[in-house]
DNA sequence: CTGGATCATCGAACCGATTCGTCAACGATA
DNA sequence: TATCGTTGACGAATCGGTTCGATGATCCAG
């Protein structure tokens, strides 16, 4: 069942049958209908590896996750689904690879193999190696934030700066005066991990800013690691009134340690910082936090990545989204 | 940067490199030296079309996922992410096609574009067309799942009609004797969805064995819908002491409309079911479930997917688990 | 009636690997 | 020295498509 067995039914070359299907040469209205007939009996589909041999493109894009052993984040998650979407939108496959900032064998095989067109990089590191990598192997790419030099590549980002900035400001303007900020896992930020820093970094203006005391933690992204970090947060610094964080998986962990303490948000306590509308949704009373608009994200990714790969050489192009933050129940008046 | 150019740089035919890297012809100690400094200093690395074309097989499995319309179970997230786990370690690489029901062009191009060498079928339904199509094509597959004839085809599943079964008894064992069951969604249930149907049937099998009186609700895959589900239950039950469910992302709602009907758990109402561990963890007090083995589900899958493929005429294997029951705190004696 | 343009089709080269058949060189054996 | 077996390398065919150049048929204008 290949273009042979195609063009001896019907009667032509397998030049012509070729031609047929793509429309690249005018193929005679009669001898077209045959072929398509054939086509249709014996259910044939061209071989996609011979295609893209000949073709030199794979219409496939990589797309490089996290490790699974660590748990994606919700806003991964949704990420991850509107990139398959929008690429199956535009007819695009998706290679995935479970890489980490290693040269793993995945990662190497997606990058030197030549079975995609091009990557969508995501979880990217203050200094990453696989970005070098992929520049040396100048396959097209778009990262899903930005490293330490973000000027001579291509990204998608969420300014976390920014984002933090504003919540502390939120924060400020209500009245509180002691705030703590619950960041990403130690390990990720010691990583070098962009919206770590950014974060901290926004914090810490915003609080220089508007003259109060910030403390910082660090937790791991799961509900234990929330509930045990607040709880440190609370023993440590009693005065702290509200905190803020990027950290998704520690918000209902935050919820059992506020619960356990008796405190009642937002009279006793805020919270507020940057989640996914689920995260903000499930918590009690609802996050006043800013969306991270992963699902744009994704899109938005794909359709950069289409045009990188379409024109390899031209200016590198960024996108840096700045959420609004959605009031919701969970911010008020510091308690006096 | 192809074999040819490997070849000329190391004044040695294109055979000789294919050799000198497959080892399935001797090559002297020098020439392969010689081979494999030049192959060094370029950084090269074989085609992957071109290999998957003359040897015929792509070393690439295909994972077909829900729709990412339709926001991922958290269970399902940790089997896709030990599928792509298990196939790196593997060397296998995957890719991923957003499918429902129907045959859109994602899934028909992974079917009949031999780009991967099996497929991996998330979310089967009783009746489903796509296992049909993946037999016709006779490409090998496993499922995650099975259909309503499961014997032809190989599957991994949950036995959800044993577990269901089996939380009856434990509710029934603690006094319950009017209990409800919380499905997944109604169009899931609709369209045929196995694990729907299969809880549905033990959950009624252990109330009539028992003689107990039980109902059942579908809910959508979110907390607003696990709420309102069991807000619903309350009132036109408020007979029920004690709800069982297969739907995890219905737990955090199941939770809030407890606590605003004042009931608390377990001593008021008891909660069981089947969930993720990281969901029956993070209910309060933790979920007396079973612990649906998503992680494991994926290592085996890819397994029995590389076995299928091996031999694709061997007799269909199938992997049915039934993991225990964790006794958490979420089930008490039904309150009098 | 002839020359040139247009249309439809064919044949062959090519993409980048793998693999089979062949053969030269060499050493060992008779 | 003639023969045989082994080793190491080469050349060509092949996988299944796409695409370029060429060719024959048809048509219209001059």
């Amino acid at each position: 069942m290949n273009i042979g067995e195609i063009a001896r039914r019907a009667g032509v070359s397998r030049s012509t049958v070729s031609y047929a299907l793509s429309g690249k040469r005018t193929v005679s209205e009669a001898t077209r209908r045959r072929i398509l007939d054939v086509i249709e009996e014996l259910d044939y589909r061209p071989n996609a590896n011979a295609r893209a041999l000949k073709e030199g493109r794979t219409r496939t894009i990589g797309l490089v996750i996290p490790p699974a052993s660590r748990r994606l984040t919700d806003m991964q998650l949704d990420f991850v689904a509107s990139v398959v979407d929008a690429a199956a939108r535009a007819d695009l496959d998706v290679l995935l690879s479970p890489s980490g900032g290693d040269h793993d064998r995945s990662f190497e095989r997606v990058v030197t193999g030549r079975r995609v067109d091009g990557v969508i990089l995501m979880e990217i590191r203050l200094e990453d190696a696989r970005v070098a990598r992929l520049q040396q192997a100048g396959l097209p790419f778009v990262g899903i934030g930005r490293t330490s030099r973000p000027d001579d590549m291509w990204w998608v980002d969420v300014d976390y700066a920014a984002l933090m900035a504003k919540c502390v400001h939120h924060l400020a303007d209500l009245g509180h005066r002691d705030i703590a900020l619950v960041n990403r896992s130690a390990e990720l930020v010691a990583a070098g991990y962009g919206p770590g820093h950014r974060a901290l970094a926004g914090f810490t203006q915003g609080v220089r800013e508007r003259g109060l005391t910030g403390v910082d933690y660090c937790c791991a992204d799961d509900t234990a690691a929330g509930e045990a970090c607040l709880n440190q947060i609370l023993r440590e610094h009693p005065e702290v009134t509200a905190v803020a964080t990027i950290n998704e998986a520690a918000l209902p962990g935050i919820q059992h340690a506020l619960e356990n303490a008796g405190l009642s948000v937002p009279t006793d306590f805020s919270v507020t910082g940057v989640a996914a509308p689920h995260w903000a949704e499930n918590f009690r009373p609802q996050l006043t936090a800013a969306d991270v608009p992963a699902l744009e994200m994704g899109a938005r990714a794909v359709e950069l990545l289409a045009e990188c790969i379409a024109d390899p050489s031209a200016a590198a192009q960024h996108l840096l989204l700045t959420p609004p933050i959605s009031l919701r129940g969970s911010t008020g008046p510091a308690r006096r």
